[in-house]
DNA sequence: GCACCTTTGTTGAACGCTCAAGCGCACGCT
DNA sequence: AGCGTGCGCTTGAGCGTTCAACAAAGGTGC
């Protein structure tokens, strides 16, 4: 491909293995969690962060920045999840600029309910192939990559 | 993370670096494409898959199996490549089912543009991360992937 | 020649994401 | 108090993807 010139031989196979996988794995698990549990993977990590915040409860900043979202994008998809009833906005009458989203019952069912088989789909497609070594190997390509990418600021969640 | 049950800590651990690593990197190579050669990733796989092509040429069909593209997912793509004037489709008299898809000179040049900048994105954020060993690991791991999400087929001739 | 099926590709609607613009609240300054 | 500035979040339009339905061409069997 002319599109490679500039990566040796390596980099270029490694890159394409690299994309292939990630999108095929991706694109696969998509389908998974839209066909049994009717929401995309970016909702599943929405319901999931919230599933693991105090009180099921975060504003609309904490996260975006948990699921790396833009405020944007984060703001449609709560909007969308409020209508499935699986979260609730409210203002805190405190710090009234924030915004904070909060995981319904409904919601944590639906989480709940979709968590098993998404799991699952991880395992089968992914770490049923890899060894052990290939794990922590991939663990270890993949913390550096993402370090680089990570907005700088304080890289773990407060 | 609820969600995350049923993987043991390493797995988690590897989990969420593959997703965030290949999510951030697929982010910011899209949009470096999008800003500095107006298109897309996937349309610039398709363009590059064109390039390397006899005649620059393709079938629909070979040309969805290369960029791992729904058939109607390419069609859209084409048709918009069509109107930016980059692709060109057609019907061969002889086999009148097939639909031939055709890189233009236009097309060339705007892929040919989007090439470096593109390819040093991908060496930026990606192989200045990592050691060869690195690389070589990333690539093994990611194989066994994708080759247990491919469709299976080109290992055996039919 | 005819009915049926498969292959190949397209279409339209729904949905998620991005980008640019905008709104409301809080804070700092004078 | 009045005014600007920045932060937090939302909105609307446009684009790309998906899914289901469809269309057209080439078998295959009778």
């Amino acid at each position: 491909m002319t599109a490679a010139r500039g990566l040796d031989e390596a980099e270029q196979h490694a890159w394409r293995e690299f994309l292939w996988a990630a999108r095929l794995l991706f694109d696969v698990l998509d389908r998974q969690l839209q066909h049994d549990a009717g929401m995309p993977h970016a909702y599943y990590l929405i319901l999931a962060a919230l599933s693991g915040a105090p009180d099921h409860t975060m504003t609309m900043g904490e996260l975006a920045r948990a699921v790396r979202s833009s405020p944007s994008r984060l703001s449609h998809a709560v909007a969308r999840l409020e209508t499935a009833g699986w979260v609730r906005r409210g203002r805190d009458p405190h710090h009234r600029r924030h915004t904070y989203a909060h995981l319904t019952g409904a919601g944590l069912r639906a989480l709940t309910a979709a968590a098993p088989g998404h799991v699952a789909a991880v395992r089968r497609h992914l770490f049923d192939r890899l060894s052990a070594a290939q794990v922590d190997a991939l663990r270890e390509a993949c913390a550096a990559v993402r370090a680089g990418l990570e907005p700088a600021a304080g890289a773990s969640p407060r």
